[in-house]
DNA sequence: CTCCGAATTGCATACGAATGCAATACTGCC
DNA sequence: GGCAGTATTGCATTCGTATGCAATTCGGAG
């Protein structure tokens, strides 16, 4: 019996073992080098030979074993993507924009889901056994734990964070020039007190814009400024209104939530709980532009991130720094996008 | 110079290469089984072999290289999980959920996010290179595709899909059950005509809502039954009210939306389209039971998916098929949790 | 002190593909 | 037909870990 045929019926038959390049080196009558070479792009291989291969591999269903590849190339073409607090309706969107757009380019995402922004050490520590050969995150690491991936060459992207400690990459949307904006508007319009109603405390995002919001009402010599936290989720941002008001005795004239759906949060609570009308007595604003801040019943003003840009730049900004690891950290700030909702009261657009 | 130290030398001042399980054992000075054996679970070493072991592995940081690992095991301890339609706002919950249940098991997730629910050919072959252990899917694969994967003895289980035409596993809402509730509550309280929203036509969870409701509305011998279609989107949604009220000429006494979202919608459109007060003129049902349909302006009355649940069930289903493949296909079907929202007029639950 | 069985350890090899180098097959040209 | 030069191909080795088997050590009983 003929080689080439034992090899058909050994894997036909039995299928216990996945085809090798080997099976297929020895069904098409050539050497295993030979298959491999056909199996990628810059390789030199005659069509003859081209054919030959494939034809054996497609009888016996045979694909190249990354994992085996990533062995010998030191190149997994994987990347982790971290994230964490689902909390934030907003997050949903990037992540599945940053698959496809590694997925494009021919990388695969291994995805980390944080319950906590903490528990990065396990985290950290699955990422380097898996060699990714790049980490994309949405949560914070420690400047030693950052240290631990920098030493292993494995460059990292922030995405709407950064390391105060380190010099690393980053791509984000400009929070305080939003919060700026937003503030700016409502002084103009007339509005004199207000809330401010921030997130999580360990959220990096929420602080920027909590901050942004605080120093441009100072900037503004504005001082009758209330502030109460919630966690970027709906109940919260209800409880939030409630307490803005217990404890300034009055509705301010203004609130600025850290997020829209806080933001929805005190729509409906000034609406519900106090017979407020949004925008007449009172104007409220979020942050983000997500889905619901666009429904009718709220229509937030608020600040959108250009989330299309900042998924293609991020996995643009790791890619390159994959392929050439000596590309110094680049930071990438994104203006946010101005949208005049009628949650608040403001004075026209100029022209 | 001692061996050892000329070991540590190289690590750290070059630091070029990861250093693996040899220079761990050089280091140790004992052999490179040894360090294998120590980063093991099950596998026989002495307290000082290990404590000598974690030493030297500290010293040089080393970390067991998974990929070499799963070349040798055979396996990958990766699953793949596919996603599709983030048009659909319930999917990112099940997503961050997933990951979280099988990082707590030792696996890692492979992230596949489909643009449309057809683009899974190359899914199918990236999945197969990575060898992965398994795979999680909440969207279609063609039979052959099915084939394919099981054929490479990878276990499937679907979430929220199944196929005709091969056994497979799959973890599902009983989304039938959900309409027959919904609609029967409807039918309960008076409502005698109604309008059908039903999502994207390639969206299996889609066709089976339309069709539970279609069919238990035909039962209760209702007539009066028009059905438009729309995306599963916000937009769509008040689109697919307008839609409806033009082909029936008037507003039905109900609408059943397939999700959520369109329900949104379509009580924003109800309301500020046609002024018509929900649910005084007319009721409004979804299904998902996602964030938004709690906020105050709508409440929307759905049907929620156990999405916790479902979730655990779906990870434990997939790893007990990966430890033991001889398990045979299961279906688990999870009812839905019924909501009374005030966005429809039912007569109050029984006690 | 001796000997037996159990626990540890090391040796050698396997996993599946990529690649430098050498050998061979082609190509065109004179 | 002969030859230089290039394009293909095969050989042998490598990546980093796991593991069967044999060798060794250890503990304890007698």
């Amino acid at each position: 019996m003929p080689k080439a045929q034992k090899a058909v019926e050994k894997s036909q038959k039995a299928e216990k073992k996945r085809a090798t390049s080997y099976d297929v080196a020895e069904l098409a009558g050539v050497s295993q080098s030979a298959v491999s070479r056909v199996f990628q792009d810059g390789a030199s291989a005659s069509k003859a030979m081209r054919e030959r291969v494939m034809a054996a591999a497609d009888k016996l269903g045979y694909r190249p074993n990354a994992i085996a590849r990533g062995l010998i190339t030191q190149r997994s073409n994987m990347v982790a993507v971290v994230i964490s607090k689902l909390t934030n309706l907003y997050y949903p969107e990037v992540l599945v924009q940053l698959t496809q757009r590694f997925s494009e380019r021919g990388v695969r995402v291994l995805l980390f889901a944080l319950e906590r922004e903490s528990d990065t050490a396990s985290v950290v520590e699955q990422m380097l056994q898996y060699r990714v050969d790049g980490v994309l995150t949405a949560a914070m690491f420690t400047p030693e734990q950052l240290a631990t991936i920098e030493n292993a060459h494995i460059p990292v992207v922030f995405y709407n964070r950064s390391s105060k400690e380190r010099l690393v990459s980053s791509v984000r949307c400009d929070q305080e020039e939003g919060e700026r904006w937003l503030v700016d508007e409502l002084v103009k319009a007339g509005h004199r007190s207000f809330g401010v109603v921030e997130g999580p405390e360990d959220s990096v995002v929420s602080i920027e814009r909590k901050m942004g919001a605080l120093n441009e009402l100072a900037l503004k010599g504005m001082e009758d400024v209330t502030t109460v936290s919630g966690d970027f989720g709906y109940e919260t941002g209800r409880q939030c209104f409630s307490e803005l008001v217990e404890k300034r005795g009055s509705p301010p004239d203004a609130v600025i939530a850290a997020n829209d759906v806080m933001a929805i949060g005190c729509i409906d609570e000034a609406r519900e709980a106090f017979g407020l009308a949004v925008p007449g007595d009172i104007s409220i604003v979020g942050f983000d532009g997500v889905g619901p801040a666009r429904y009718a019943a709220y229509e937030v003003t608020t600040v959108r991130q250009p989330v299309q840009r900042m998924t293609e730049s991020a996995a643009s900004m790791l890619l390159e720094r994959i392929e050439n690891p000596e590309l110094s950290p680049e930071k990438r700030a994104f203006s946010g996008i101005p949208i005049r909702g009628s949650s608040a009261r403001l004075v026209a657009a100029v022209e």
